[in-house]
DNA sequence: CTACCATGAATGAATGGGCATTCATTAATA
DNA sequence: TATTAATGAATGCCCATTCATTCATGGTAG
């Protein structure tokens, strides 16, 4: 075989990569198990990776277009900043739930260098936090939220509670579905930790 | 050198490590450059610890003695949950900004692998996000806090939180002070995100 | 008081294995 | 036949870990 192929081949190794990273993690992973998993030999990654560590971003990459994909046109979909805060949430616990060897790469592995997470945070999520941020400060323009807490600063928190609850999925070996818990993390962020007050 | 020693050793080479290992990263960073930096031979690491990843191990427990400690105390010192859970925001956010390369290592190189992680889930973290429920229960039973939410997913809430705040500090050069962010966190996590109802 | 052991800490050079990456060779297409 | 994909054995580096040896100490005996 050679010529046309490409075929998915780029694919297969990225989906043999998940498989193998999510079981024996990153630096356990010898790219012969990778090639062997994918059907393909040893040199053939390097064919289309210039090294271990870029077909580890890729995965995260391929992730996040699906991710933002989605998003987009969720978020055209819905007008108040309270529905896409709600759909943000949704989509969020639905997609990393969806797949959990793919979690575990987003959830654990991904993080395990300064280098990777720094420049992690300063692309694709940043990106999300930006969408986040801008989610905030549509819903103060509206009157909707508070507006006396920092956008930035609101976007990163809902942040935290969303991935934490991931990984917190991710380390459960209980088989419960992640999406089940968007509406009450929705409320939670929405309606906080305060009873209402006695004059109700 | 021989007798007596012991000195500090230990812990002069759990320092040099966690200056090593924010630096390059725990992969990244040999057995030996731990050692020269602790002022030992290489082979005096194995006489202090079983392996490279105990290493690791001990650093993270040590930072939790000191904050359990201090923890300990402050909750003793107030009553109200409310009082409690502005008491672990500041203290959380307070120890974890004071030392950069310490916060790495707990938000970032700790996190390596799933087996780590899971393992230190089910500790220390298991422990804290224990003592983080009861508080929970706590406002519940007194009132404060809706009784509509779980305490375990409020914990786990909370500290996503407090964990994302953590990490973005991390990987922000800023030089801000983390634990000014503290009443923040609190004021968001107790009221949330919505505006007071048109109501007031 | 001095010389001499016995003890266990400390050393660091050497070992061994693991694995990312390369590249000369082979195979398939046009 | 020319071109390019694919192969996978071989290379070479890197380091965690070991362990034979050295060294400092405190106790003991003369």
């Amino acid at each position: 075989m050679a010529r046309k192929s490409n075929d998915n081949k780029q694919q297969r190794i990225l989906d043999a990569a998940v498989v193998e990273i999510a079981q024996h993690g990153y630096y356990h992973t010898t790219v012969a198990r990778i090639a062997a998993r994918a059907g393909v030999a040893d040199g053939t990654i390097y064919l289309y990776f210039k090294n271990k560590e870029e077909l580890l971003l890729r995965l995260f990459e391929r992730a996040m277009e699906r991710f933002s994909h989605e998003g987009r046109e969720r978020l055209a979909a819905v007008a108040t900043a309270r529905e896409k805060l709600t759909g943000i949430v949704d989509l969020h616990l639905s997609l990393v739930g969806e797949d959990r060897d793919l979690a575990i790469i987003t959830q654990v592995e991904l993080r395990h260098s300064l280098h990777v997470l720094a420049h992690l945070s300063r692309t694709l999520v940043g990106d999300y936090l930006e969408v986040l941020t801008r989610v905030i400060e549509q819903g103060q323009a509206e009157g909707e939220f508070r507006r006396d807490l920092e956008p930035t600063f609101v976007a990163k928190a809902v942040f935290g509670v969303l991935d934490e609850m991931a990984t917190d999925w991710v380390l459960s070996r209980r088989n419960t579905r992640l999406a089940g818990r968007a509406p009450a993390v929705t409320d939670f962020l929405l309606s906080g930790l305060l009873a209402p007050s006695d004059s109700d």
